[in-house]
DNA sequence: ATGACTACTCCCAGTAGA
């Protein structure tokens, strides 16, 4: 079973990539984050017509998430616990039968932060506390697992081409990276590190300064698996050549191949 | 000389992203 996160930057803008993408790797489970449209907007018939489920959560202008499954979704439930004020699109859990057992999907997209020492970043850290404790909540079931999308944290120095360019930004300070690594140190699983420890790999190249021809990018899209998961990795990659199309989304497709029939 | 950003919105200059 692939699953895949993708933050797509508009999923309107981007629907003959996401056609395109779909086709030609097939996963059987896509997280999209910033799709940018309510839920009533979201192109979801030429999505349906390859074969997958739909749920979305989106909201006007900014954020929004979905998920897509080739299996039907058991349940599937939006926003992230622990802050009933807390407005934004940024989160959508579901649930999905495989061969033996379910396997549980979190999608979401992490606050960006910027700027440092602004209640953005302050809304950042707290986020990431509450998305802890809902993995700790989540753990205690001992299942299949996997929390996939946009964090927008940058794990460590081999994940930025120009470290020191980002040592200040709300992606790659101390304290975001301690409370990522919070939630590793539940016993969670980075998927792309769990098939590599090269530097070198990255997920976003902004649009600006030529940051894609010079590559310069950060890895900041990730696959968070749980033990139960973990135990069924076959394999994590990252769709680079995805940059590269014409009107491209700022970032690439990430995925995972988990073996629900292998043990 | 410089690899000059993109998408959204009460439609267009301001905001957000990272």
């Amino acid at each position: 079973m692939r699953i895949a996160t993708w933050n797509v930057n508009s999923v309107r803008q981007r629907l003959d990539h996401v056609v395109s993408w779909l086709k030609a790797t097939a996963p059987d489970i896509a997280c999209l984050q910033e799709i940018k449209c309510v839920d009533d907007a979201f192109p979801r018939e030429p999505i349906e017509a390859l074969g997958y489920n739909v749920v979305t959560h989106g909201q006007k202008t900014f954020n929004g998430v979905a998920l897509l499954s080739r299996h039907p979704f058991e349940e599937s439930r939006p926003m992230l616990p622990g802050d009933g004020e807390d407005a934004h699109a940024r989160f959508l859990e579901g649930v999905v039968a495989h061969g033996s057992g379910v396997v549980r999907i979190a999608c979401l997209y992490l606050p960006n932060g910027n700027p440092v020492g602004t209640d953005k970043y302050t809304y950042k850290l707290n986020w990431m506390t509450r998305l802890a404790a809902y993995a700790r909540e989540r753990l205690k079931a001992e299942e299949p697992l996997v929390l996939a999308g946009d964090f927008n944290v940058i794990p460590a120095a081999r994940d930025a081409a120009d470290p020191a360019a980002w040592v200040n930004d709300a992606l790659y300070l101390p304290q975001t990276r301690e409370r990522f690594q919070t939630l590793i140190n539940l016993g969670l699983t980075d998927a792309l590190r769990a098939a590599t420890d090269e530097g070198g790999h990255y997920t976003f190249w902004d649009y600006q300064g030529g940051a894609w021809p010079k590559n310069k990018g950060i890895r900041i899209d990730h696959l968070l698996l749980s033990p139960q998961a973990a135990d069924r990795f076959a394999g994590a990659g990252i769709d680079r050549h995805v940059r590269g199309w014409e009107k491209a989304s700022d970032h690439v497709p990430v995925w995972v191949d988990l073996d629900f029939a292998a043990g």
